[in-house]
DNA sequence: CTAATCCTTAAAGTTAGCTCTAAGTCAATG
DNA sequence: CATTGACTTAGAGCTAACTTTAAGGATTAG
C-alpha cells in the first residue's frame, strides 16, 4: 500500500496528476483508508505502468480512459481493447519510422554545418 | 513563385499556419508581389522542409525561432547551431528509443489479450 | 469586370494536459 | 497535541500551437 506522495515518486507523476487521472477515469477503484487517503496497491502501479506506457507513445487520455472503462467491462470488450491495441502500435510503429525518417535529414544537416564551421574556424585560424 | 494557398497545399500547413510561422520568426523575408501578397520561393520552401522536421522531430517553434534567427547573423553563430542540431538529434534519438522501449510493452500486451481474446472466442463456440 | 484570393491587426477561442489555489476539514506521526 | 500531509470541490491559470473571427480593404486571374 502506497501513499499518494509516493506513487507520485515512484511513476514521476505529480500528486495532482494522479488526482486529475483517477478523475478523468484513466485509474479507478482506488482503495481508500479508514479516514479517506488513497491507498495504491501493487496492481495500481501496474495499471499506472501501462498508462504512462501508452501515453508515452502518444495515446491520448481520452482513449487511454476509454481503454480502462472497457477493461471494467470484462470479457465481452476484448475484441475491442485487442482492436485499439493493434491500431495504436501501428501508429506508433509509423510515428517511429517518421522520426527516423526526419532523423536521417536532422543528422545530415548537423553534418553540413558542422562542415561549414570547420571551414570557418580554419578561416579565424588564418586570420589570427 | 507560389501563392500562400499553394504552399499550404505543398506543406500541408493552413494559410493561418503559414502566416503565424512567419510572425513567430520561423519563416522570413517572405517575398511580395507588387500588390503585398506573399510570393514563397523554392528556397523559402526548402526552409519549411527544415522546419517541418524539425518540428515533427519535437522541437519547440520557439527553439527552431531561435535557430532560425542565428541563421540570419551568419558564419559567427554557426558553433552555436551546431551545438543545437547535435542536442537536439541526442534528443530525437533519446525518444526514439524510449519509444521503443514502450513499443515493446504495447506489443507485449497486445499478445497478452489476443490470447485472451482467442480463448474467450473458443468459449462463445463451446456456448453456441 | 468580377469572383476568388489575399492582405492587415488584434484579439478571442480551442485542445490537451496538466498545475495550482482556495477554503475548510480530517488523519497520521512522533 | 502539534505538525505535516491528505482529503474535497470547483474553478482559475498555464503553455504550446494553432485556429478563427472581425472588419475592411486591396489584388489578381480568367
Amino acid at each position: 500500500m502506497y501513499s499518494i506522495q509516493e506513487v507520485s515518486e515512484k511513476t514521476g507523476l505529480s500528486a495532482y496528476t494522479l488526482r486529475y487521472y483517477e478523475k478523468e477515469g484513466l485509474l479507478s477503484n482506488v482503495e481508500r483508508s479508514a479516514g479517506g487517503f488513497r491507498q495504491y496497491t501493487d496492481e495500481d502501479l501496474e495499471a499506472l505502468g501501462l498508462i504512462c506506457c501508452l501515453k508515452k507513445t502518444g495515446m491520448p487520455l481520452q482513449e487511454i480512459a476509454r481503454f480502462v472503462r472497457l477493461t471494467h467491462e470484462g470479457s465481452k470488450t476484448l475484441r475491442e481493447r485487442v482492436e485499439m491495441l493493434r491500431r495504436h502500435r501501428e501508429s506508433v510503429l509509423g510515428r517511429i519510422d517518421e522520426m527516423q525518417k526526419h532523423l536521417e535529414k536532422v543528422t545530415w544537416k548537423l553534418n553540413f554545418f558542422s562542415g561549414k564551421l570547420r571551414a570557418y574556424e580554419e578561416g579565424e585560424k588564418k586570420e589570427a
